[in-house]
RNA sequence: GCCCGCGUAGCUCAGGGGAUAGAGCAACUGCCUCCUAAGCAGUAGGUCGCAGGUUCGAUUCCUGCCGCGGGCGCCA
């Protein structure tokens, strides 16, 4: 499988042959790669509860282990470590295996598993901010990255299209353009086919409403009985409603097309509203709810929480639905309709205790059984360069579109700097500079941890020296330039050889990681852990392409293993980028 | 008040119980008759907020304190 798992096979049966757990045969990467490429430290803890001198117990492991072909050299330092570099010949033939393996190396998960992401949740009519970018990013990588291991993954945008805001939207316009027949309780249909309003007016709209429902009594009344006359159906309400849902999607996809970040599902809020009902019907006669000041709630605390766990409201004390109703009923509608065994929110980590609220709910009324994993993979947040949240200088969120459009001229500037892309096609250079700029956002945003809040700072981010997304689509192309040139030179790859230099032995070590570098990511959502291997996979290889002239190489072997370790090389950066969401151009 | 997160180089950030804590930027020194120098090699820069504890070993785990940010039933 991996070189790591194939020596802590191997350390482990050492282990073993001198009667102490295998487990303590674990292998990792060196931390002294100046003392050896692999270590193991199992004889450290194993010396306790052996009541034995650790160095000792490392003495006869590596009696045990000595002898195997396929390590050169094995070395005892310190306290009782051990440390081990591979024969070039054996580490030729993993990398043979990698090249080969139409994964690269990378195992798939033993279950493939029926998944739903949830990311995105902008609101109807609302314009979108940088609050939805790290969402985006990171819920479009984290849904590849578990595609990618084998996993049936949907998805799911989930709209907040069903709250108070469409009754305030509804009786907003209903003021403004009063002669619409959908005002009218005895209009008969059909409505009209086109929305009454652009997105931008909804927009507009939008927080004039909202601002009403605040400072006016009787405005916010009209608002709530709108909004339940158009839960409980009212046509012209519905119809109108509809409108503004695919005027304001049309819009979203238009910014999220753009991030490349795409959707099998665009649920929302409303998708669950005919199962809520029955569902509180069911919690309550089943006795898991309980009136608290007039409102439906469910106790979700226990015993022995270390904190205070406030109820769960199901329904106001006037009746209406919360949006933790409606992510209770979702939880649901997955597991019946798409038989979700696993759910992954990708939401602010701010709204942690609402989630733990809603999963406890869900465990408690055994709407999600023990084979349902449920998981808030909270995010951090997008600062501006003071490190406080991001805003314009009129003191708004900035927009989700004018961000995008920043870093993209940005990056055509950055283009005309640096004289690149000269003499291209128009529209390729367009192209060019959108995917710089795209590679700019999503590794300045995804290299850092995903909870973590990041400083948002353009002129770094698009910068083409040091860690930047612009770095790693010039390696690539870089890469892809050379092959081209080979294969206009009629030279093909051929079999890994062993390595006779460092910049080539180490770019086969970083090849050979990739493995246990995915399985971090998946086990902790963590992109990041992506992102920092693609940035040292070009870094090494850059070391690779200076100390191996590989064009004018005269041994014909020894270019056809470095052209198979320079197209294993591509292949992966290609997979690691379009796990992060990154594309790459042809040439720039 | 209770709870959660953060505090690492001048700046922006990584860091998986292990040895000498890393990267990028900024600063300084070198390297283009050679596959894209958007690159590479090197120098310098640190009480890992503070104090305890667990451990053979703590930036990492636990407790307390300080500082910053966030959350805490009828908004989402």
């Amino acid at each position: 499988m991996s070189l790591l798992s194939d020596l802590s096979d191997v350390f482990g049966d050492a282990f073993a042959s001198i009667g102490l757990d295998r487990s303590f045969g674990e292998v990792s990467v060196s931390q002294r790669p100046d003392l050896g490429q692999f270590q193991c430290n199992g004889a450290l803890p194993a010396a306790k509860p052996a009541g034995r001198n650790p160095r000792e117990i490392a003495q006869e492991v590596l009696e045990a282990v000595s002898g195997d072909e396929r390590i050169a050299e094995m070395s005892l330092a310190g306290p009782g470590f051990i440390n081990v570099i591979l024969t070039d010949e054996f580490l030729a033939e993993a990398l043979q295996t990698v090249a080969e393996d139409g994964r690269l190396g990378v195992p798939r998960a033993a279950e493939a598993l029926a998944v739903v992401v949830d990311y995105g949740g902008p609101n109807v009519a609302k314009e979108m901010h940088v609050g939805h970018l790290r969402p985006a990013i990171i819920g479009e990588s984290i849904k590849r990255i578990l595609l990618f291991e084998g996993h049936r993954v949907a998805g799911d945008v989930h709209l907040g299209d069903w709250g108070t805001p469409m009754g305030q939207l509804i009786v907003e316009l209903s003021e403004r353009q009063p002669g619409l027949p959908y005002f009218d309780a005895g209009f008969t249909g059909p409505y009209p086919a086109d929305s009454p309003v652009s997105v931008g007016d909804l927009q507009l709209m939008y927080p004039v409403a909202s601002e009403r429902s605040k400072q006016d009594r009787a405005f916010a009344e009209a608002a709530r009985q709108a909004t339940v006359e158009l839960q409980d159906g009212r046509p012209g309400y519905r119809a109108l409603w509809s409108h503004f849902r695919t005027v304001s999607i049309e819009a979203m996809r238009d910014v999220y097309d753009d991030l490349g970040v795409h959707f099998d599902l665009w649920n929302g809020e409303s998708t669950v509203h005919d199962r809520i009902q029955p569902m509180i019907d069911r919690l309550v006669e089943a006795g898991l709810t309980r009136l608290s000041d007039g409102a439906t709630v469910i106790d979700v605390a226990d015993e022995v929480d270390t904190k205070e766990i406030p109820p769960l409201l199901l329904a106001k004390s006037d009746g209406a639905y919360l949006y933790g109703t409606s992510d209770l009923a979702t939880i649901e509608e997955r597991i019946e309709d798409l038989d979700a065994r696993l759910m992954v929110y990708i939401v602010d980590v701010r709204q942690s205790l609402h989630f733990e609220q809603v999963f406890r709910a869900a465990r408690l009324t055994g709407i999600a059984g023990p084979d349902v994993v449920l998981e808030h993979a909270g995010n951090g947040t997008v600062n501006g360069p003071d490190g406080k949240p991001f805003k314009t200088r009129d003191g708004n969120l900035l927009r989700l579109a004018d961000l995008v459009s920043m870093v993209v001229e940005r990056a055509t500037q950055r283009l005309d700097e640096n004289e690149l892309a000269t003499g291209y096609p128009q529209e390729e250079r367009h192209r060019i500079a959108h995917l710089v700029g795209m590679s700019a956002l999503k590794f300045g945003d995804l290299h850092n941890h995903r909870t973590s809040n990041y400083i948002f700072d353009v002129d770094r981010f698009t910068s083409f020296d040091g860690k930047t997304g612009p770095y790693l689509l010039y390696g690539a192309v870089r890469i892809k330039s050379i092959l081209r040139e080979a294969s206009e030179r009629g030279l093909k790859g051929g079999r890994i050889i062993a390595a006779d230099r460092d910049g080539e032995r180490n770019l086969m070590l970083r090849l050979a990681r990739l493995p246990e570098v995915f399985a971090r990511a998946v086990e902790h959502r963590a992109p990041n852990q992506l992102a920092e291997y693609a940035f040292e996979l070009v870094a090494d290889f850059n070391r690779f392409y200076e100390a191996c002239h590989i064009l004018s190489e005269p041994d014909a072997a020894r270019q056809g293993s470095w052209l198979t370790l320079v197209g294993t090389t591509l292949r992966q950066l290609e997979l690691v980028l379009d796990l992060l969401g990154i594309e790459i151009p042809e040439r720039m």
